[in-house]
DNA sequence: TTGAAAGCGCTAACAC
DNA sequence: GTGTTAGCGCTTTCAA
């Protein structure tokens, strides 16, 4: 495997030449920097990061650290994020929090997150003092709702608004009992508090009682939990005429528990996710949802990381992406016919 | 930053006392252990992994290499795989290799592969002189059907009998006129080419005339193309009974097609598809597709690249995954009531 | 425009 | 059981 001082040599000038042609530096000869390429073909020469980082700190490559990589909304964020990084010449790598939790070493081990120039944190799932034990000087970009020190960046979805939005759609659209698959109170701000708080806060404005019995928890934002406890409350209450899911994945898992149940989307009940993921086209019917702007959190992602890196002593930024509603068809009409 | 050296000091011994205590090694006393350790949590010390990787050649993370993220086969491929090593002290790091193809640095750089100790590649999409750039002596699996050079390992999927299975099934259940949606022949050994060669072979087999006019290409494997294509050919040829789809996801695509269509499944119109994704259990009805065995793959994947990282002139394998049928609702029951 | 020296933080090899 | 020495491959600094 040969080293730059291979290359070096068998161009007939130094290390140092050679290191400056790779890295772009103005002042090289162009011949010079012509016959240093064309052994760097030659040897099939190419740069050892490690080494590039011990020396220099950089290596063009961008952490994603996500709760688990099958789940789709990541993977749409991931995909957004590789091509966004990728327009400026870094690339990003992704890794799991979740499975590595019981490891000595935690994805979140300054260790591993000092392999990159910089990392953005999906904090789904981990705690405040998880966080805090990052080094206030490395690069990070929060990415949830969790409370977490003041001192990173992060970046919020509107989860009020957004399950307010869901809600009042369904109202809107004559719902009349309105069930939270996912829902509860967790006792601080995250996802599940605030999309449940968003439920109550639209049924209230409305002058809609709401019922803490249609709260329905479930263990896991999985398709097959929602699945089988949609079915379950379904044949033990009737009244029930909409779901709001807390995910479009979990959405996925009631619009088969009402088909499991015998009942029909939207004309017996009606449903809303939350995530706007690409497979929510393709239900039949379509699903309504709230669209999170993920090209918008990514942007604001990789512009808040970019700062952080350039200075790491700026102040963090709390940035609340803006959220919309998408109708398709697992909600009803108002009065023209239904998109497809 | 606190360094080696750093600990040392503070715990008075020499760094090669910390180098040890820290990765284990069996001769240092008790007392000296704790008292390193101490300092270590009390500094706040983390190991610098590009300077343990410059010296000793591992970093205990392994690399996978996938076209894209946002596809939920990989997300399964990535989160089993990322499990499978945790248990032994290892992380995963995914990348994309499709949005970087542009950039100067492909994923496949040695470069990049270089800070991992070992990497899975998926080669879909990847041509063989890619793959043929990489140095022989880095430990590397390739995923996938494309003819690479020989000496890598590489675990292929059993496409034609997979492709095979779902086409004997859906004959076996009155089809008549089978769509190849996604198929083709790219002139060499890849996914599209050989599971149309399985599609081919079971009609053959079975005395059915193959018919060119009802392989379906796609530009991408995406479920909108694969709707549009399908609802503007069910417009034309109303004699079509069933579909198979390369993907599950073109599958997605095509029981939307259907329905748009306004055809039913599995009465009207029969559908197998291919991956056996999670969200098959949860389309309706449910998907009949193939299993390509994933938990299998990654097992002998991990296998093969712990041999290869042991000794790099081990004899590459090369390996082919079983395959099954698993049957769901969009394909008709035999006798007794179809399965949920 | 090019090069020599130093050293980033760690571990292999060997001494004690 | 613990310490010393050397050096992994690169880039920073400074000199030529």
């Amino acid at each position: 495997m040969p080293t730059m001082s291979d290359v070096a040599r068998a161009a007939g000038v130094s290390v140092m030449t050679v290191s400056n042609v790779l890295n772009g530096k103005p002042r090289v000869g162009a011949e010079t920097r012509l016959r240093v390429l064309e052994v760097v073909d030659e040897l099939g020469y190419e740069i050892n990061l490690s080494a590039r980082r011990l020396r220099s700190g950089r290596t063009g490559a961008i952490g994603l650290v996500v709760p688990r990589f099958d789940h789709p909304y990541f993977g749409d964020l991931a995909a957004r994020l590789s091509s966004a990084l990728a327009s400026t010449g870094r690339h990003l790598a992704v890794e799991q929090s979740d499975a590595s939790k019981e490891g000595e070493l935690a994805a979140l081990s300054l260790a591993r997150l000092q392999t990159y120039d910089g990392v953005i944190l999906s904090v789904v799932g981990l705690g405040y003092a998880d966080i805090d034990r990052i080094r206030p000087s490395f690069p990070v970009v929060l990415l949830g709702e969790q409370h977490m020190p003041p001192r990173f960046d992060q970046i919020h979805i509107d989860n009020i608004t957004g399950a307010r939005l869901a809600t009042e759609h369904l109202l809107d659209r004559g719902a009349r009992r309105i069930v939270m698959v996912g829902g509860g109170d967790e006792g601080h701000a995250s996802m599940v508090t605030l999309r449940t708080r968003g439920w109550e806060l639209a049924q209230q404005e409305r002058g809609v009682p709401v019922d803490d019995a249609a709260v329905l928890p479930l263990d896991r934002f999985e398709m097959s939990s929602a699945r089988i406890a949609v079915r379950a409350l379904l044949a033990r209450d009737p009244s029930i005429d909409a779901f709001f899911a807390i995910t479009d994945q979990v959405a996925m898992g009631v619009l088969a528990g009402i088909h499991d149940a015998g009942l029909r989307v939207p004309d017996d009940v009606q449903v809303v996710g939350f995530d706007n993921l690409a497979l929510g086209e393709f239900t039949m019917p379509g699903l309504t949802t709230i669209d999170p702007s993920n090209a918008w959190i990514v942007e604001n992602a990789v512009a808040a990381l970019d700062r952080r890196i350039a200075d790491r002593d700026s102040a963090p930024q709390h940035l609340v992406s803006p959220v919309h509603l998408v109708e398709r068809g697992t909600s009803r009409a108002s009065r023209a016919a239904p998109s497809p």
